[in-house]
DNA sequence: TCTGGGGTCCTAGGACCC
DNA sequence: TCTGGGGTCCTAGGACCC
């Protein structure tokens, strides 16, 4: 049986942790750059502040209603995350997490499910402080649509389909849109909506070719999974198959060597993101973005890439080769808003095509990789860095409103005051 | 004025092979 | 004049997810 297990709200609820007052208000988080509402608590929802809005637009819904504004933080988010994964996994059974607050558990013995679940669902609150929905299924694509139940429908937070035919879950499929299932975005639902299906049950009893030629190969394993046939295997943890880093900035750059900083900055993270993967990449690419919103300003896009000689995840060969790529694409007299760096041809470590030329150069590169991350980590965030990174940083995203890293952080931590 | 970031998988078409 | 059949690999673009 597959537990499918989700944070409720789950950005909203780590704030809410170390500001219980939270609670009484409408609260949500914006994305990087106070951008748009990325998370929402429960009062948000329920005054209509809808997911994805850019902040500016709801400016009176947020005066109204007294509606409590934090820029992300993933620093506590991330390590929160970690502590429910932690807490699920005390139980012991399997487990795939699927995204920073949700995961799949695999329990293989016949147990009392429901019993299991609520179990969980009252160690993580009481051990994380975080509120969490259970969906108990054969199959993932179930085990999500039970969880969509549990959220909306379910008192407990917790709901089990157990058998798809029987009353309650048909009547269910009935009543269920489309789109609710875990596969059926937007484009999907238009095309199925096309030809007459609306409903959970219209899908499910749908002529599998149909679905074959409608949604492709996906929407035919989709559908097997709502009959409760897997199709969908459980993912073991390998390396990423690409990696990126991207910002808007916080104010518009010009100048080619403003930009080099967000570059070799977003160059850089990737080959640390690399190194804690302990793997290499094969590929960089470079991409800039003039704001796609203005109409006023020109605009311009651009993006290349560049093979490496040998997969590497060494900082300085991938900072000047994404500076190379820079210097080609970068064009003069426009305004950017935002820049990407990412690489893709990831090996492990190891396990990396070798070449004739091998450098001898590499492990000189790594030693000093290795020297400045454990500096960096153990001393001072961003303690030693690239010149070229530069040091003013005036594009750094804005981020104004963010809650402190009370537990990643010896100077942040919570004070109680007697 | 102000509009996010990071991933995966599938498919069609092109280049190439025998 | 008449120009096949069976494959693989790679890539860009489009869909999806959180």
């Amino acid at each position: 049986m597959i537990f499918l297990i989700d944070c409720n709200n789950f950005y909203t609820s780590c704030e809410e942790i170390f500001n219980p007052k939270l609670k009484n208000f409408p609260c949500v988080v914006l994305s990087s750059n106070d951008g748009c509402v990325v998370a929402r608590s429960r009062l948000a929802k329920q005054i209509g502040i809808p997911m994805g809005i850019p902040v500016f637009k709801i400016r009176n819904l947020i005066e109204n209603y007294n509606v409590q504004l934090f820029s992300a933080n993933f620093s506590l988010y991330g390590d929160i995350s970690n502590r429910v994964m932690q807490t699920i996994k005390t139980f012991g059974f399997e487990i795939e997490q699927y995204s920073i607050d949700e995961a799949f558990v695999y329990v293989d013995e016949k147990l009392d499910f429901q019993k299991l679940a609520f179990d969980m669902q009252k160690k993580i609150k009481q051990w994380c402080g975080i509120p969490v929905s259970i969906g108990i299924a054969p199959t993932k694509t179930l085990a999500k649509l039970a969880n969509y139940h549990a959220k909306k429908f379910s008192e407990k937070n917790i709901s089990y389909i157990d058998n798809i035919y029987s009353r309650q879950w048909s009547n269910f499929f009935k009543n269920s849109a489309i789109t609710e299932v875990w596969g059926i975005g937007y484009r999907n639902t238009i095309r199925l909506n096309k030809i007459g299906i609306y409903t959970l049950f219209d899908f499910l009893n749908a002529d599998r070719l149909v679905i074959k030629k409608t949604l492709g190969i996906n929407g035919v394993r989709t559908q097997m999974e709502l009959k409760g046939i897997p199709t969908i295997s459980k993912e073991s943890f390998q390396t990423s198959k690409s990696i990126v880093t991207s910002r808007s900035f916080g104010k518009n750059i010009t100048s080619l060597n403003e930009l080099k900083e967000t570059v070799s900055t977003f160059a850089n993270n990737v080959s640390i993101k690399l190194r804690k993967q302990n793997a290499l990449a094969s590929y960089v690419f470079v991409v800039i973005y003039t704001n796609k919103f203005s109409s006023k300003s020109k605009q311009y896009y651009a993006k290349d890439f560049i093979a490496l000689d040998s997969p590497t995840n060494s900082s300085q060969i991938l900072i000047d080769n994404a500076i190379k790529i820079l210097e080609k694409i970068y064009k003069k007299g426009y305004e950017y808003k935002k820049s990407m760096v990412g690489v893709w041809g990831i090996f492990p470590s190891g396990f990396e095509p070798k070449t004739l030329f091998d450098d001898k150069n590499n492990l000189k590169l790594k030693n000093l990789d290795e020297a400045i991350d454990k500096i960096n980590l153990k001393i001072k965030k961003d303690g030693i860095k690239y010149a070229v990174m530069g040091l003013e940083s005036k594009w750094i995203p804005k981020s104004n409103m963010k809650s402190s890293k009370y537990t990643t952080n010896w100077n942040e931590i919570l004070e109680i005051k007697i």
